[in-house]
RNA sequence: GGCCCAGUGGCGCAGUUGGUUAGCGCGUCGCCCUGUCACGGCGAAGGUCGCGGGUUCGAGUCCCGUCUGGGUCGCCA
């Protein structure tokens, strides 16, 4: 090694040893005669002072982010020079050697820890940007976070299994990356978009524990919280129910955020139904730091006279003071919902008497006036809004109106953790004359997966009544983000068939797509289930960070462009033609 | 695909109702400086204001288009 110590380690106590560091030069203080160095490495800055002579002249040439080897005597700093706000604050490091390792050109952007600098350039020269002791941090944590998982299922004897990246094209909801096959043109792989098929087949292959920090590729568009290509922690397990399921994840959720995020969750973690969630919050991930919640009124107003309210589902979410909101924000809350897709937010204002004031006031009766507040659990002050029409878009509606009256009265606890599962999900959900590629031409589409199980008491009818069957699926939530979710598999052929039929998948279909998967499953395939957590989400979370690009070492910007290699890049002539990219198949014969 | 915001020296930003020479801080380069730690002092270099068109006597500023980035809705089991 060409250090004998790192340089975010020297202390009082090494005052007198001679020691070698290796690292950067982060800031220079040259005072002519004597020269400071912040030498910054891994684990922290020591200041290495550089005294009149040739160290000083040589001193005098270094730049900001050299590389360099200093020796010198660690030294307990003069009386009245300690700087308390460093660890290393006692001491420095008077240098008797310099070599220059290697030098830097001036940079791109300051790598300055209190200096904001544009993401972009940060991304661009990302080598960079994690010198600095932020994003650094996040690589550890990140690094922790795997081995944190690791351990817990190592001791609850999993088996961490690789499984491939080039694969078949599944339909499974999003759209592939495809990789040309060279060797069969016109012929495609495709990345997967999760391992799901392959951790079922190696739970038809007596593995019966198996997880993987796995890379998964899905050719959507971004978000703060999505890239094209991201990681998911994958675990399935045999011979288990959800309990297992739900009772593990919570041993690797638990560690993550004892040991990382200093939280000790309490355990077992609360369960809400797919349909509570939906009513009570609007939302199939709700954030539960936030008490609001919506109010059904399909029932109060099923008389009205009031034409929008005579609808399938009519509620509403009450904003605390909000009665004193301007003309103009009453307003803006109506753009707000536009943009959302809605017409628009009815409300009423109750005022400090509790007179109903507001568009929607005029156009109820007087008995449903009457009796509003109280229905809605509405105080003097308070604005009530309204969304009316179908259940589940008007729940959409008032449930992003909830999030959002959190955050404009800061009804939200930033510092708290709340987690929930959501269980009880509807196996299928209608298909709404979508261009959606999801599996199947039918009119039910899988709400979770394709493979995921029926309850016990919906297994034999689910096909009866497919908007109201249950799945055995469930989703871990915390503050309003999906950590993961996942799911008891159909482990019987003929129930994944008839779960196929459901959604237009017919037996040839189904044979072509998943055939693979179906013959394993004539083998004795045992019953299994398991769960998928957004590692980079979950990462996100525990670092404090507000996008998942924080806890990427090398992240892709909008469009899927990777602005530091700059990929996607056009292909040579010969390499699309070794690939085979142009291939056009012959028109096969119409059967 | 829709909507919103941004794009001005290397970085972060300012730039008024359209007005003459586009500013500030940091950084960079040179010189000075023996106790600084976001050191300090003096001096210097560095910008076709994302790109294309238009309006105007005159555009960083207004209009149209386009590109890039960020956010959001759609989309993402």
């Amino acid at each position: 090694m060409i250090r004998t110590h790192e340089a975010g380690t020297l202390r009082s106590e090494h005052a007198g040893q001679t020691v070698t560091l290796s690292g950067w030069v982060a800031r220079r203080r040259d005072h002519g005669g004597v020269i400071f160095i912040d030498l910054r490495d891994r684990s922290g800055v020591s200041q290495v002072v550089f005294r009149e002579g040739e160290m000083a002249e040589r001193a005098h040439k270094l730049r900001s982010e050299f590389c360099v080897k200093i020796v010198g005597e660690v030294s307990v700093r003069p009386e009245g020079n300690e700087n308390a706000d460093i660890p290393t604050g006692q001491i420095e490091v008077l240098a008797t050697e310099l070599e220059v390792l290697s030098e830097a050109a001036p940079l791109p952007f300051p790598l300055d820890e209190h200096l904001s600098v544009g993401e972009e350039a940060r991304l661009k020269h990302r080598y960079l940007d994690l010198r600095r002791s932020g994003p650094a941090a996040a690589m550890r944590l990140r690094s922790e976070a795997n081995r944190i998982a690791r351990e817990v299922l190592h001791d609850e004897n999993f088996l961490e299994i690789e499984t491939p990246t080039l694969t078949r094209s599944t339909p499974e909801g999003a759209r592939d990356f495809v990789v040309p096959a060279r060797l069969q043109p016109g012929s495609w792989y495709a990345l997967p978009q999760s391992p799901q098929l392959f951790k079922q087949l190696l739970m038809v292959a007596g593995m019966e524990r198996y997880y993987q920090i796995a890379r998964c590729y899905r050719d959507e568009d971004f978000r703060a919280d999505r890239q094209p290509e991201f990681t998911q922690l994958d675990i399935e397990m045999s011979f288990v129910d959800q309990d297992d399921v739900i009772a593990l994840s919570e041993k690797v959720i638990s560690a993550l955020w004892r040991k990382l995020g200093g939280y000790e969750i309490s355990l077992p973690i609360p369960r809400i139904s797919y349909a509570e969630a939906m009513s009570r919050y609007g939302s199939d991930k709700p954030d539960l730091r936030l008490g609001v919640e919506l109010t059904d009124l399909t029932e109060y107003f099923k008389d009205t006279p009031f034409r929008v309210f005579q609808a399938p589902y009519v509620g509403a979410v009450v904003m605390p003071g909000g009665a004193s909101q301007p003309r103009r924000q009453l307003d803006a809350w109506q753009e707000w919902a536009r943009t959302r897709g809605a017409k628009g937010l009815g409300y009423v204002l109750v005022a400090e008497d509790g007179t109903l004031t507001g568009p929607v006031a005029k156009n109820i009766s007087d008995a449903e006036r009457e009796g509003l507040a109280k229905a809605v659990g509405a105080n003097p002050g308070d604005c009530v809004f309204f969304g009316a029409g179908e259940p589940n878009s008007s729940r959409a509606l008032l449930g992003a109106a909830r999030l959002e009256i959190g955050r404009k009265c800061g009804l939200i606890d930033e510092s708290a953790w709340s987690f929930v599962w959501v269980v009880d999900f509807p196996m299928f959900q209608a298909v709404e004359g979508s261009d959606d590629v999801a599996v199947g031409s039918g009119k039910w589409t899988a709400l979770h997966h394709a493979f995921t199980s029926p309850t016990p008491e919906w297994i034999d009818r689910f096909e009866q009544d497919p908007g109201n069957a249950k799945a055995y699926a469930y989703d871990l939530v915390c503050n309003g983000n999906e950590l993961g979710g996942g799911s008891i598999r159909i482990h019987n052929r003929e129930v994944q068939q008839r779960a196929f039929t459901v959604m237009g998948i017919g037996p040839e279909e189904a044979q072509e797509k998943f055939g693979f998967l179906l013959d394993a499953f004539s083998y004795g395939p045992p019953p299994h289930g398991g769960v998928a957590f957004g590692w980079d989400r979950i990462c996100m979370l525990l670092s404090g960070s507000d996008s998942i690009r924080d806890v990427i070492a090398f992240p892709k910007s909008g469009g899927g462009y990777d602005p530091l290699t700059g990929a996607p890049a056009p292909i040579t002539a010969e390499q699309r033609k070794e690939a085979g990219v142009d291939f056009k198949p012959k028109p096969q014969p119409q059967a």
